[in-house]
DNA sequence: CTGAAAGCGCTAACAC
DNA sequence: GTGTTAGCGCTTTCAG
């Protein structure tokens, strides 16, 4: 790799110094009072050569880094790839970069993968945390690391969060299930597993179905198990309770549904889903959605994690955002 | 934030110098003769104050950072979604970890992305180039930068690839639509860009219709349409031409014709895709697959990158990975 | 076997 | 207005 030119290199063939250069090439040269001449002399210098600083060295002395860590779960998770795209822009926009990575429920690996980022003087993280991340995510804020947190709030943790609506929407998609659709027999799919943004979708389901007083209909659903055990526990869900409306909790819980509504040939007209996903709109009978307002999450996480890092705000915020119902 | 330990607070704390916790902390010890006894109070200091080293420090002497630069189009497409969790996952496993963009069509913000990853001393680039980046692409390689193109090479840039075997892909799910579903007007959607995977994908199609001399019927669709206009020209396309059977270029594209299927209720059954995605087993009639081996794709794009990081080949590999139809 | 010290490229207090 | 210089935290040569 050819040797790239530094900042005495720079400064050497010139003839100036490198404060002087420094100064100019951080935009410090009207403040600290440096000719004009000599200002433009050396930046057009440096365009000729286009010489670029070393991003290390800078981040070594200045101990920022300019770099965000991103931690989801699943980057391929349709819900997390499009908030990660927004967030990637947003920061870019901001003079940040993004340095991401999927969880994919390994809790040994995400440690370690914040450990890591730690290492680089990541200045902020952005997660979507999994349960076991509590005691690594504290340990981040003791040593007043700027953390955000998106999708599901930790019980045990105190930050700042921007989390969906997810007992509202969950209520809304329920009522319309109930008066625009007549369902009499609604079922709620969710998970085993325990993270807060489902609990607060099954608390809209329940109260939406309470408030009519008809029964609660849930079933909960391994993600570890095969498809095909999924399936088959999704199609005596419907059948046995002799549903005709579901809701599913999340995107890929819906698209197993729509597995097994295919597989088993199941006729169910009214299914409406937390998250968007492709599928929805294409197959029949069509999915409703929950949508979580994906590019206003972005936005709100990349805002406050920013106002963290350049120290502007010392109050936790916790930021709630609205879903959308899409009716199909 | 606190104060984090350093290697000379190390040393001074252990009343040794920093050269020699450098040297057992990068597994020297063996090596620089020091004493068995030694290397374990040093080792065991380390551990129970928990000290880590400082990576950017480290990169900045060195001169390697142990990150890869990950460059897509669009994150929110799950073939590059799938591609990025593969590619992130082997590369953390060999000590490595990612740093992503998406290009969004912007060439001058892909410029920009390309030259700030140098910047920051990336080790490597990972990229599924668009076409204005031969360039840029070519002044990396010419600085000795290892650079890996993936998904579709770049006419003017000789470097190591890895592709999917296009041109026979599309030959294949030609072939499947002729032979097994007795197709008579098959019709290719591709895109208007110019990108040379569509344009091995246009050739597999044209040399299975030429085989058996049927009529070439290709549709190429600009992106830049809206869905409205997009859904209303594969409509007339099909309608027109009054197709039995249509091969998409494209997972997003047969997204496109799914939706345009069911505005106009189209009665056609025959559909092939290249590329997955969830939609294709859950709607009726179901796409056939032409499924690109994302896994091995992700494992030879980081084998050749790290092979070309630690200076072991010299030669230009070439890699090209065969498809897998997905009957439905 | 171990230590002193140079230096990676940059910023910014301090001197002139 | 501009230059000198001390580090940021680490690796590694060279001397003992």
């Amino acid at each position: 790799m050819k040797k790239r030119l530094s900042i005495s290199d720079i400064a050497n063939n010139l003839g100036v110094s490198v404060t002087t250069v420094s100064f100019i090439l951080n935009g410090k040269a009207k403040e600290k009072r440096i000719s004009d001449a000599l200002t433009k002399r050396v930046q057009d210098y440096v365009k000729k050569v286009d010489y670029k600083p070393n991003q290390l060295a800078k981040s070594l002395r200045t101990g920022k880094s300019k770099s965000i860590g991103l931690l989801v779960e699943d980057i391929s998770n349709p819900f997390f790839a499009n908030i990660a795209d927004h967030i990637e822009k947003m920061a870019y926009d901001n003079g940040y970069h993004i340095i991401y990575c999927s969880m994919n429920n390994d809790e040994q690996r995400a440690k370690e993968l914040i450990q890591l980022f730690r290492d680089r003087q990541i200045d902020g993280f952005v997660i979507a945390p999994t349960e076991g991340l509590s005691e690594v995510i504290n340990s981040l804020i003791k040593q007043a690391v700027p953390v955000v947190l998106f999708d599901r709030p930790l019980a045990d943790v105190e930050t700042h969060t921007v989390l969906s609506e997810n007992m509202n929407g969950a209520y809304v998609g329920t009522m319309y299930l109930l008066e625009q659709k007549k369902a009499k027999r609604i079922g709620f799919v969710t998970t085993t597993s325990t993270q807060s943004q489902m609990k607060g979708r099954l608390e809209g389901y329940m109260k939406a179905i309470d408030k009519v007083g008809m029964d609660l209909l849930v079933k909960k659903i391994n993600p570890s198990l095969t498809d095909d055990d999924i399936a088959q526990q999704l199609q005596s869900f419907i059948a046995d309770n002799k549903l005709d409306a579901v809701l599913f909790a999340t995107n890929y819980l819906a698209v197993d549904g729509l597995k097994a509504i295919k597989k088993y040939q199941i006729a169910i007209n009214n299914l409406v889903s937390f998250d968007e996903n492709t599928a929805f709109a294409l197959v029949e009978p069509p999915v409703s959605a929950i949508s979580q307002n994906i590019k206003e999450i972005a936005s709100e996480v990349v805002r406050i994690l920013l106002s963290q890092i350049n120290g502007k705000s010392t109050q936790i915020e916790q930021v709630v955002i609205p879903c959308d119902l899409i009716e199909r």
